[in-house]
DNA sequence: GGATCTGGGCAACGACAGCA
DNA sequence: TGCTGTCGTTGCCCAGATCC
C-alpha cells in the first residue's frame, strides 16, 4: 500500500479541515512534525497540535483485521495547551482516518509503540462517516472520513467519549454549528471566575446584545400576509415564526443572568448555544429560500426588500434579516466571555 | 549542476509478554 | 489458546554532504 511522507499527510489532514469550511492557519510548515496550525469559523477559533503517520496493516503474524500506526520519532506526545491533539492515521486503503485519544497516550512510549484499530471501524467509518472502536478502559479509537474531520476536531472531547452523534448530526443540528457547539461545550464542562478584570465590560456588550435582540424581535411580529398575485410568492410568509417565544425565552433567561450580581455562567452559555444556533438556522433558511427565491428574481427582490424570508415545512420562521447576525454577534460576545472567565 | 554516497527517519515485519 | 500491546530488527526512502 502505497504511504504518504510527513508533508503529504499533514497537507491531508489539514485539506480535509479546510474543506469542511475552516479558514486554516499553518503554524509549522512543511514535514515538521508535530504539526501545527489554527482553524477558525465563524468566530470560534483552535490551535491544534498533529501527530499523524500511515495507518498499516499489523504484519503477517497479526490478524487482518488489524491496522495501526507506529510511532516514531518522538519521545511522548505532548498536548496543545488551551488547544486540540490530535493522534491520527491515514489509511488510503479506506479513505480514512484514524484518530486515537491523545489523553489515555500521555505516558511515556516505549521504542516504537503502536496504536491498532480495526479494518471493521476504518470501513464502517469510510461508509458511514465515522465510527467507533471500545479499546477498554473507556479509550475509544475513531475512523473519521475527511469530510468529517473538522466536525471531530470541533468535537474531540465527546468523539473521544464514544459519541458519534455530533460529528454524524445533520447541518442543521446544533453540533453542526462551531460557534454553538463551542459555547455549549464551555458551558458544560469548563470552570469560571467571574472576578477576573475585564469581566464587566464583556457582561455589559453581552447585555447591549440582549437587547438588541429582544428589541429586534419586537418589531419583528408577523406582518399581515401579504396579497397573493402573479408576481407575489405563496407558502410560508403567512405563518406564525416558530422560534420566536424559545428565542425571546433564552435572551430574557441571559438578560436576567447578567443582571444579577453572581449569573450563572453555565445558565447563560446554554442559552446562548441556543441563540447562536437559533441564528445559524435562520442564515440556513434565508440562504434555502434564497435558493428557492432564484426562479423569480421579481419575486426575490421583493421578499429581500421587505427583509422577510420563510422555511416552508421545516420551521416556518419569519424575521427581520438583522436578527440573524444580531444572534450570532450575541453568540460570539456570549463564547468571548466564556472564554474569559473560564479557568485554565 | 549533476551524480553518488551516507546517515537518519520511518514503515514493515516479527518475536515476545501479558492477559482473559 | 488467541488476542492485544510492546519492543527490536530490517530495509527502504529521502535529504544533506561530498565529489567530479
Amino acid at each position: 500500500m502505497a504511504r504518504l511522507n510527513k508533508g503529504a499527510l499533514v497537507e491531508r489532514a489539514i485539506d480535509a479541515i479546510a474543506a469542511d469550511g475552516w479558514a486554516v492557519a499553518r503554524l509549522t510548515h512543511g514535514a515538521t512534525h508535530p504539526a501545527r496550525f489554527t482553524m477558525e469559523r465563524e468566530g470560534v477559533s483552535h490551535t491544534v497540535k498533529l501527530y499523524i503517520w500511515n495507518l498499516s496493516h499489523g504484519g503477517k503474524s497479526r490478524s487482518e483485521s488489524e491496522f495501526r500506526i507506529q510511532v516514531t520519532g518522538i519521545s511522548g506526545f505532548e498536548p496543545e495547551p488551551n488547544g486540540r491533539t490530535l493522534i491520527l492515521g491515514w489509511s488510503e486503503e479506506f479513505g480514512v482516518f484514524a484518530g486515537f485519544d491523545v489523553q489515555h497516550r500521555l505516558g511515556p512510549l516505549g521504542a516504537s509503540p503502536s496504536i491498532q484499530i480495526t479494518a471493521a471501524t476504518l470501513q464502517a467509518g469510510g461508509a458511514n462517516g465515522a465510527a467507533k472502536q471500545d479499546k477498554g478502559r473507556g479509550e475509544w479509537a475513531l475512523a473519521v472520513r475527511p469530510d468529517k474531520v473538522g466536525r471531530y476536531v470541533q468535537h474531540l472531547a465527546a468523539a473521544h467519549a464514544g459519541e458519534l452523534e455530533p460529528i454524524l448530526s445533520d447541518e442543521h443540528s446544533p453540533a453542526a454549528d462551531p460557534l454553538a457547539s463551542e459555547i455549549a461545550y464551555l458551558a458544560d464542562n469548563a470552570e469560571f471566575d467571574l472576578t477576573v478584570p475585564g469581566e464587566t465590560e464583556l457582561r455589559a456588550e453581552m447585555i447591549a446584545g440582549v437587547e438588541g435582540v429582544l428589541a429586534a424581535l419586537g418589531s419583528a411580529k408577523p406582518e399581515p400576509p401579504p396579497q397573493m398575485g402573479h408576481n407575489l410568492p405563496p407558502g410560508p410568509i403567512d405563518e406564525q415564526p416558530a422560534l420566536g417565544p424559545e428565542i425571546e425565552a433564552a435572551a430574557q433567561q441571559i438578560k436576567s443572568e447578567l443582571e444579577s450580581d453572581s449569573p450563572d455562567a453555565r445558565a447563560v452559555g446554554r442559552a446562548g448555544a441556543f441563540l447562536a444556533w437559533a441564528g445559524k438556522i435562520l442564515q440556513i433558511a434565508k440562504q434555502e429560500g434564497a435558493k428557492v427565491l432564484e426562479k423569480s428574481k421579481d419575486v426575490a427582490r421583493e421578499y429581500m426588500a421587505k427583509a422577510l424570508w420563510g422555511t416552508a415545512g421545516t420551521l416556518g420562521v419569519m424575521f427581520k434579516e438583522e436578527i440573524v447576525e444580531l444572534l450570532r454577534h450575541l453568540g460570539r460576545s456570549i463564547l468571548n466571555w466564556l472564554q474569559h472567565i473560564t479557568i485554565l
